[in-house]
DNA sequence: TGATTTTTTGCAAACGTTTGCAGTGAATCC
DNA sequence: GGATTCACTGCAAACGTTTGCAAAAAATCA
């Protein structure tokens, strides 16, 4: 009972006198199959808790049921409950996930691509670290297509490869966030932007300032900085907004990170928030609601992107449609103290 | 070029006229070949991208290089650093993380458990769900323990089963935590608990309660209430605890989204923080430095918890020592305003 | 009973690797 | 020049499944 190997389907052969077809025949529910065997081979099977092999299955399949998931952190909430919204409609499809961290680095995105495929996964949904963006490699995901490997762009994009992806509008979530500081008041708006040349980054950034542009307030390049969504990034170049000569009188946050940070100097610079300064975040992160005063953001529905992207895959499978989809997600403003009027 | 179909071992040795097995040896440098032929072999694998099949190699040797990641939530920042540690240190060795969420479900944990075995995975770090510890049920890890496959707890531990784990000193946290409270003048100490029967609830119970008894302060029952881990659950149960006729003058909250909240409601009801009350979360999440006031908290140093439960299973792996051994890193006290003097 | 159909089973190949063993040439030795 | 060593290479089996096809056994028919 304790043997070190599990049983396979030819002990279970072996102990019927049969061939390892019959037994698989019976254990798959194949019609040409004794009624009567069929029931003592599964009862057996049962009784020597049999399992499956999936990794012979997925030799001779070659299917893996096994999905890549390439993420640059897991730091932030909407990554993580982006995953679990993959994993909630993937497990009932049976298909297991491989996660993969690349900490923003492409040569650990390159290296994951290729471990993924060595692992003949069926498919793959990549968030592409910011080294790719900056770098416009993308050929590390030429095999991907050749192959037929579907690989789904998810929450970051990269607009040099015709794939399927799914975003949630980054450009319209900074629009209407900059648009509801404008509307409470707000004349002169700081904005916290995320690292250079990443798509977030710069569809945020264009998102304010556009929204800017169209209440026919002027853009101030000194009202920009730039973080890398960490809140310890965003502190320095908070104070020195803070003490310009005209201060800010709204910031708008590329993250709830940045955003809790800028609060924190604001209000220890004795300002008040939100007379003095409004502020708003991206995330809508659980811990938004919670803050003093509590943090009005932009919620991007991380779990619903997850199942998704979930769905986009299975749909790609099943239809065997190569048709490529290029799903944009609503974002929904929060409104919360931090932005009353 | 765009053929569907991966280029195998085979397909390289029709095209040199020679046998898989030669090809095999050129590509993993068997000593036993021509440098001529290894030469020309590599450089035309190179050429045309063979890629090992990991399937067919996991088949052969009867090891998958996967290591199964089985936890209840990807909510907590706790767990989301724990996997970046994991999948940091084991990335390096060559392996790849299947991450299951059980979502608190004992079946779901029992079926990832199968799923996994199924492919024959080398290793487990389980971080047992809710309803497993309260329905004490642990079957479904026997399989494992018979094929001898490294099954290590990992954050939360299940006293039934003789495994390896690695967890953080709950108990001494939530010690030091209520200890830290009294010390700065704390008498009546609330205590916002997890969920029942979980192994970290009731160790950061009996923390708090003995670290009362140990100050001789009398363990009042009407100050405890239960929580779910999340920010909510803890509303209504701390509006109770501040309208008691005598309320706390400090709280000890079992993770850092309860503390916030619990906040959030003391500032509402018109209380002072930390003059009034004084709160204490666990976690150290990252929010916490920048909520305000900033928020005192245990931190457990999650990212290394990772690293070091990687460890346990390489060392499990290489010296083929079956010893269990099970770690308990130190948590460690971050004060900040919410509990200052 | 013998022929025919039906039901049930087994054979063998395949998926892509690796590896012990045997075999092939060629080089070396005496 | 024949025996021996040496440097390579190929054969075949193995890992655990599934499945088309053929074969066997059982049932039906005439």
């Amino acid at each position: 009972m304790n043997s070190k190997n599990p049983v396979t389907i030819k002990d279970i052969a072996k102990k019927f006198k049969c061939s390892p077809s019959t037994v698989s025949r019976a254990l798959n529910n194949h019609p040409l199959i004794n009624e009567d065997t069929r029931r003592n081979i599964q009862e057996y099977a049962q009784k020597v808790n049999y399992q499956r092999n999936s990794v012979s299955l997925s030799l001779r399949n070659k299917k893996s049921a096994t999905l890549g998931v390439i993420v640059p952190t897991l730091n932030h909430f909407h990554e993580t409950a982006m995953i679990e919204g993959l994993q909630s409609v993937l497990q009932i499809h049976g298909y297991m996930l491989a996660i993969c961290v690349t900490n923003e680095s492409y040569l650990l995105e390159k290296q994951y691509i290729d471990k993924l495929l060595a692992n003949r996964v069926e498919g793959v949904f990549l968030s592409v670290s910011q080294e790719t963006y900056d770098s416009g490699h993308y050929e590390h995901l030429d095999d991907m297509s050749q192959r037929n490997i579907p690989l789904i762009f998810i929450d970051r994009e990269y607009d040099g490869v015709p794939n399927s992806s799914i975003t949630v509008d980054d450009y319209l979530g900074a629009f209407a966030a900059t648009e509801h500081l404008i509307q409470r008041g707000c004349r002169r708006i700081a904005h916290l932007k995320g690292p250079n040349g990443l798509a977030v980054s710069e569809q945020r950034f264009r998102g304010y300032k556009e929204c800017l542009a169209k209440h026919s307030l002027d853009f101030d390049e000194e009202l920009i900085a730039t973080t890398n969504f960490k809140a310890e990034s965003a502190i320095v170049p908070m104070r020195r907004l803070m003490s310009l000569p005209k201060p800010p009188d709204g910031v708008f946050g590329v993250n709830d990170y940045v955003s809790i940070a800028a609060m924190q100097v604001i209000l220890d610079l004795g300002f008040s928030i939100p007379k003095q300064v409004a502020v708003i975040g991206f995330d809508n992160s659980p811990f938004s609601a919670y803050v003093n005063p509590s943090l009005s953001s932009v919620n991007r529905s991380s779990r619903i992107l997850g199942e998704e992207a979930a769905r986009l895959f299975l749909n790609n499978m099943e239809g065997q449609t190569q048709q490529k989809e290029h799903i944009i997600l609503p974002p929904e403003l929060i409104i919360r103290d931090s932005t009353l009027t």
